[in-house]
Parts: structure tokens; C-alpha cells; sequence
RNA sequence: GGACUCGUAGCUCAGCGGUAGAGCGCUGCAUUCACAUUGCAGAUGUCAGAGGUUCAAAUCCUCUCGAGUCCACCA
């Protein structure tokens, strides 16, 4: 043995013959006490990232009750991400001077089927680089014909049941990318904007958007605002840009009589409370911003303006004329941007497909509630209450090309629409409908949806789908950031669906920040790839960094000389195999070898009083690490078992042992640490394999061994 | 406007009701034979502040101050 553990020579080979073993494949059988992993499906186009190393929680739950003998199945998956990825293409088009609008649909679909699939494969090796023992066989891909057909059948069934429906609302819009957002993809930043002070007939009003004034279907004021009283009910004569006109004045709740004047124009087609107050009181949407975030006709002169444009020319007219009281330069509001190339979000009324989402919410509450569904740590209970108990329709139409095109077909002569589970309706006059379902609306699907897909096995005599032997799955493991976009989503679905809980628990871990404690983004330059980092430490050391020293659901800092610590540890398991290896060379132990000895067993072998004494320790961390990992006290596990490693069993135990070392003894050291090396392997899978093959002197692998007790 | 997290040794963070902990750093010593990616010994903290509950509080409660995050959304 070499003196320093060189991790590059061994863990590629670890893990091939991991893979050709079949050992991440569950051991199917009956009556056994299941356990079940979905891995949330990294987006199969772009490269792995902090946020995909931390799934190493799930690489250590599904070692572990694998060692604990339970069938085990960890599924994984890649992620069409239909908007990411359509943006990450459209840039790469711009790039060669194209754009997405040089393409009939069909085309560019398949090119960037094709530009997905030259990049597939590289998140899967990485996968595999940090250890993953996921079932590979069992591989899907969120656009496997299978998987869009379930998604078909629950848009249909939601359909059937009054849960989708069709209508004419505002929706956030990008005019940029030219597609809509549900309310979570929309990101908002702090800013100031000049608020102007219009004068509309007998009233004043403030408002920073005048150029939507051409939009303007009503004035409103709050009913028990005394100024206003006499305005309420009645038009009034008001003088615009566009010469004279007539408009009326509401009362109505929602209006704050301390902003600005009190009194606050009401556009239904481009603003959200406006809409609500217009469909309270009957103002029509009049719509005068387009798709493409110009002026309509309706503006006037003033068609074919940007937003912005516009709001400097109306502006200036206003001033001209005398219509503008004042200008407040310092007013700070709150704007809503693309969350992906922060473009101001227009809202715009669009026809769309929306998902009730109240009777779907309701008994996601409550599987929470009843302790159905546990989430760790538990104050991310309180989001995900607040999320579902405030929850607005969901709006499913994603106007891009890249995902799951929805099946509903509009006859071309009545108007009328009609969903199916995929096939197109009989007849001439139909066509479907060009938008794609929001990628999270499949996804929600994902845990069912993934099972019910996989092929069936003989299971005594009984041929069951993955879905009925492994449905509801045991935990979601995944960043709290997606606890509303991805988790809450798959409750309410994978409840309506099938009538279950879509897994029992929900683990939470948290962000993976650059050392200096700043969230890693490209803009900043300051991403670190982990799997540089598995070059220079190891994957085994990499793992251990990151579960090490961070409480479940915090975030951390990456930090080099943690690290380095855990390389060094490493090192240190090398050294103490180094070490049991020389001597039992020297002492050539004819006694019993046998790797399954118990820690009762053990223990009867005890003779001297330190020998008792690391065998009774070693007992007690048997029971503590289980008991912490099966708390998910993922790092207070790793740590017990760093300390004990280094510091009572090399430090103290080896150091005493090693000048009184006899037959009996050397059992004792050499059984107790094979016992610590299991303990260990869910934490470092590749080294514990290597040492542990390495003292047995057997082919069998660690991964199968049982979890000691 | 609501909610949450964090504030513990120089730095990064565990601990979350029973005599202050880890990693890194620091000081001194050791070391041909498991390991310098080492060992031994050691220094370093009114656990943000103020009140309260308790036999006992870093740990529970209230308030204050600082750092950060999320949600709602203002026309």
C-alpha cells in the first residue's frame, strides 16, 4: 500500500464495478420494508452544480437502507426544463445571428432535441463521479413518450373534473421571450420611478405608468373616502392627449385613500388590481399594450411606441397641455421583472389554460397537517402553508416550443375547444393548441409518473409495476428554494392523482454559497464546479465537506479547510488499514475471519480492558449514528463519526493497542474498524469500498453488507 | 406590510435545558518503523444586548440591536 491515499487511481474503477454488480438495482421481494428516493431530475442540458452535490443526502439515506436490508430504489431522471433550456438555445441562435422566429415549429423543436442530446450524458457521469448509487436502469427523461402520456391523462382527467380551465386573463408577460409566467417566475426589484400627478377633469389622480392611460376604462376612489363622494357613479368630462372624453368613477375597497391623491385610474387590461376592480364593476379590458410590448392602435399617435417610449411622450404632451399637477422623482415601488433576463413583466390578458388550484390545495394542507407528509426540518412548514393557503390559479400555458405540447384542439369553425389524452380529434377543423404546458406542471407528476412508467417485475410470483410495489415513495430530498415550485405542486398533483401522499417525508438542504458567503451566479463569476473540486479532494472528501459542520435546511459556505479536513480523514482511514494490514501480516491471525462478526460478538472477544472498552464505545456510536441518520442529522452523524474515527479509535485505541497487540486483540481492532468502515460507507462511499476489500480479503462489496447493530 | 434564518474561540460553523465544542488558524514539544494530508500538550469565548420562566438557560419566552432570506404587493 501506498503511504497516501490517492483517490484518483480508485474511485472511477469503485464505481464501474458498483454499476456492473447490479447492486443499485433494488432487490425486489415481498413483505420487505421499502424504501424509495425520486431523484429531482437535473436539467439534462446544463452541467451539475452545487445544488446537485448536496443530493448526496440521498445518496447516504439510500446506503443506508440498503445496508439495512430494505428493497432500495434511488430512480433518476433528466429534466427537459422547457423555458431554461429554449432560453440557453435561443442565445446560442442569437449567437449565429438566427432567432427562434427563423423556424417553423417542427424545426426547432428538433433542433433543440438535438442540442439537448449532445449535452445529455454529461450531468449523468457526473452523477456517477460523485458516487450516486442511483438505479440506472431505470433512467427517464421528462419527454419519454411514456411520461407524456400520464401528463396527458391528468391534464384530461383535471379537465374532465372542472379543474382546467380556459380564459382570457392577465398573465405576466415577457415581451422579450415572448412567453407568459406564473406568478412564482416572476422576480421583483426595488426601484424609483418618477409618480406623476395627472389631472383628470375635476380630478387628480397619481399613477407611474401614464403611457397605459389610453387603457383606462375607469377612475375609482374608496367608498368612504368623503372627498370623492359625489364623483361616485357618475362620468366625468376629462380632457387627455388624445383630445376630450368621458369616463366613469367606481368605488371601490381595494383603493388606498392615503396613496397619492386617493383617487387611481383603473386599467384593466394591464394591471392586476385594475382587472379585479374592472371585473367588480364591470369595465371593459381594453387592451393597448401588444405582445411585443409596443403601442396599439389604440394609442393614437402613439401606436408603435415601446412602454417606455411612450411614457416620455405622453409625458411631455401632458405637460404641454397642463394636464400634469406634479411629479413626484422620488417615489420608490416594487417592479416585477423576468426572473430569467429581467425584462419588465407586462401584464397582458391572454387567453391561457389555468389550473384551479383551491380544491387542489386543500388536501395538500391537510396531508401536512395530519403528519401524512412530514417535512424536515420542520419550519418550512410554515412556507409551504402560506403558499398553498394564499394559492392563485395556476397558469399552465408556456408560449415556447420546447416541452410538452398541450393536448387541447380548437375547432376552427365554432370556437370550441376539446382536450384528449393526445390523439387528435376526428374531423378537418381542428387545430391544437400552440403552447406547452409550464415544465413544473409535469414535473408535479414526476413521482407517479416515473413509477407508473417503469416496466413491471416478478415479485413472487406477481408481476407488479415500480408504481405498486414502491407508491408513495419514502422522501423528497431537495433544496427548500423549490419547496413551493416543485414540492407543494407534487403533493397536490400526486393527491390528486392517485389518491396518495407522493412520499412520507420532505427533506430540505440549503444553499451551497461561494466562501465568502455570496450566492454563486454567473453574472458574478464566482461559480465553483464541483466536480473540479472532486479532482483535487475526492469525491469521498467532497461528500463529507458538504454534509460536515451544516445543520439540515442552512445554507454554507464552501470552505476550503473543511475541505481539506475531510481529504486529510481520508488519508487517515488509509493509514489506519495501512497499519492493521502491516500487522496482521506480522502476526498472521489464523483465527476466524469473518467480516460479519457483530458487535456482540465482539464483544465476548474482549479480553483486555481497553479492548472492552472500544468495543462498548464503539457500540454506543452504532446507536447514536443510526439514531442521527435516522433524524436526517446528516451532519451531527458525520461528525460523531469523524471524531471517533480519528480521535478515539486511532488516537486513542491504536496508539494503546499497538504495544500489546496479540491474536485476540488484533480481532478486536481489525473487526471494530471494519465495523466503522460500514458505519462510514453512506458518508464516503469509494474509500470504505476500497478498505473494506482490502482487509477482508473478499470480493463481497460494502454496499451489500448489513448495517451494523 | 407579513414570515423565516442567523448573530457561540481570530475565521467557518456544530450544539439548542444540566459544568462551553469541531475544523482551520495560533503557541510549545515530539517523530526513522500506519499516517507531516502526523502525534502530544496548550492558549483563546460575560454563547449580540436587556428582561423573564426554571433548582439549572448559549439552549425556552418577551423586547431591542445588527446581518441575510423569502412571501405579499402599492396604482
Amino acid at each position: 500500500m501506498d503511504k497516501v491515499y490517492k483517490h484518483q487511481e480508485m474511485e472511477g474503477k469503485i464505481y464501474q464495478t458498483w454499476e456492473e454488480s447490479g447492486y443499485f438495482q433494488p432487490q425486489l421481494k415481498k413483505n420487505a420494508s421499502l424504501y424509495s428516493i425520486i431523484l429531482p431530475p437535473p436539467n439534462a442540458n446544463a452541467p451539475l452544480h452545487f445544488g446537485h452535490a448536496m443530493y448526496v443526502i440521498e445518496d447516504i439515506l439510500i446506503r443506508y437502507h440498503r445496508m439495512k436490508g430494505s428493497p432500495t430504489l434511488w430512480l433518476p431522471g433528466a429534466d427537459h426544463a422547457g423555458f431554461e433550456t429554449q432560453f440557453v438555445f435561443e442565445k446560442y441562435l442569437a449567437s449565429q445571428g438566427k432567432s427562434r422566429f427563423d423556424y417553423d415549429r417542427k424545426t426547432l423543436y428538433q433542433m433543440i432535441w438535438d442540442f439537448v442530446e449532445k449535452n445529455r450524458g454529461g450531468m449523468e457521469s457526473q452523477l456517477r463521479r460523485l458516487g450516486f448509487s442511483l438505479d440506472w436502469n431505470r433512467m427517464k427523461f421528462t419527454l419519454d413518450e411514456d411520461i407524456i402520456g400520464i401528463v396527458y391523462k391528468t391534464f384530461k382527467k383535471m379537465y374532465d373534473d372542472g379543474l382546467v380551465y380556459r380564459a382570457k386573463r392577465l398573465v405576466n408577460y415577457c415581451t422579450k421571450d415572448g412567453t407568459s409566467f406564473s406568478d412564482l417566475e416572476v422576480i421583483y426589484e426595488e426601484r424609483k420611478d418618477p409618480l406623476y400627478y395627472i389631472k383628470y377633469g375635476p380630478l387628480v389622480l397619481a399613477t407611474v405608468r401614464p403611457e397605459t392611460k389610453f387603457g383606462d376604462t375607469g377612475v375609482a376612489v374608496h367608498p368612504q373616502d368623503k372627498r370623492y363622494q359625489k364623483y361616485v357613479g357618475k362620468e366625468i368630462e376629462i380632457e387627455t392627449v388624445l383630445g376630450p372624453a368621458k369616463i366613469k368613477v367606481v368605488a371601490d375597497e381595494t383603493v388606498d385613500p392615503e396613496f397619492g391623491t386617493g383617487v387611481i385610474k383603473v386599467t384593466p387590461a394591464h394591471d392586476f388590481t385594475d382587472f379585479e376592480i374592472g371585473q367588480r364593476h364591470n369595465l371593459p379590458a381594453r387592451q393597448v399594450i401588444d405582445f411585443n410590448g409596443k403601442l396599439n392602435d389604440k394609442a393614437g399617435k402613439f401606436a408603435g411606441l415601446t412602454v417606455k417610449q411612450a411614457r416620455t411622450a405622453v409625458v411631455e404632451i401632458m405637460k404641454k397641455r397642463g394636464l400634469l399637477e406634479k411629479v413626484d422623482e422620488n417615489y420608490q415601488h416594487r417592479v416585477g421583472l423576468c426572473y430569467k433576463c429581467k425584462t419588465v413583466i407586462e401584464p397582458l390578458p391572454l387567453e391561457q389554460w389555468f389550473v384551479k388550484m383551491e380544491p387542489l390545495a386543500k388536501p395538500a394542507i391537510d396531508a401536512v397537517k395530519k403528519g401524512e407528509i412530514k417535512i424536515f426540518p420542520r419550519r418550512f412548514e410554515k412556507i409551504y402553508f402560506q403558499f398553498l393557503e394564499n394559492i392563485k390559479d395556476w397558469n399552465i400555458s408556456r408560449q415556447i416550443v420546447w416541452g410538452i405540447r398541450i393536448p387541447a384542439w380548437r375547432n376552427t369553425k365554432t370556437g370550441r375547444w376539446m382536450v384528449t389524452e393526445g390523439e387528435a380529434p376526428s374531423g378537418k377543423d381542428w387545430e391544437q393548441d400552440s403552447d406547452v404546458f409550464d415544465t413544473w406542471f409535469s414535473s408535479a407528476q414526476w413521482p407517479f409518473a416515473t413509477l407508473m412508467s417503469s416496466p413491471k417485475s416478478k415479485i413472487n410470483n406477481q408481476e407488479l409495476s415500480d408504481y405498486e410495489y414502491f407508491y408513495p415513495t419514502s422522501v423528497m430530498e431537495t433544496g427548500y428554494e423549490i419547496l413551493r415550485w416543485w414540492v407543494a405542486r407534487m403533493v397536490m398533483v400526486g393527491l390528486y392523482t392517485t389518491k396518495k401522499i407522493p412520499f412520507e417525508h420532505v427533506v430540505l438542504h440549503g444553499m451551497v454559497r461561494d466562501p465568502l458567503g455570496q450566492k454563486m451566479s454567473k453574472s458574478k463569476g464566482n461559480v465553483v464546479n464541483p466536480l473540479e473540486l472532486i479532482d483535487q479532494y475526492g469525491a469521498d472528501a467532497v461528500r463529507f465537506a458538504l454534509v460536515y459542520g451544516t445543520a439540515l435546511g442552512n445554507d454554507q459556505a464552501l470552505s476550503y479547510p473543511k475541505l481539506q479536513a475531510a481529504r486529510n480523514f481520508t488519508n487517515k482511514l488509509w493509514n489506519i488499514t495501512r497499519f492493521i494490514d502491516m500487522k496482521r501480516e506480522t502476526l498472521n491471525p489464523k483465527s476466524e475471519i469473518r467480516n460479519n462478526l457483530t458487535i456482540k460478538q465482539l464483544n465476548n472477544l474482549a479480553q483486555h480492558k481497553n479492548d472492552k472498552e472500544i468495543v462498548g464505545k464503539t457500540q454506543i456510536l452504532i446507536k447514536t449514528v443510526t439514531k442521527d441518520l435516522e433524524a436526517y442529522n446528516f451532519n451531527r452523524a458525520a461528525e460523531t463519526l469523524y471524531d471517533f474515527i480519528w480521535h478515539t479509535f486511532a488516537d486513542k485505541y491504536i496508539e494503546d493497542v499497538k504495544n500489546r497487540l496479540n491474536q485476540n486483540s488484533f480481532l478486536i481492532l481489525h473487526f471494530s474498524f471494519l465495523i466503522l468502515l460500514r458505519l462510514l460507507h453512506p458518508f464516503m462511499p469509494f474509500i470504505t469500498e476500497k478498505l473494506y476489500q482490502l482487509l477482508s480479503h473478499e470480493q463481497k462489496s460494502i454496499m451489500i453488507e448489513a448495517w451494523p447493530r
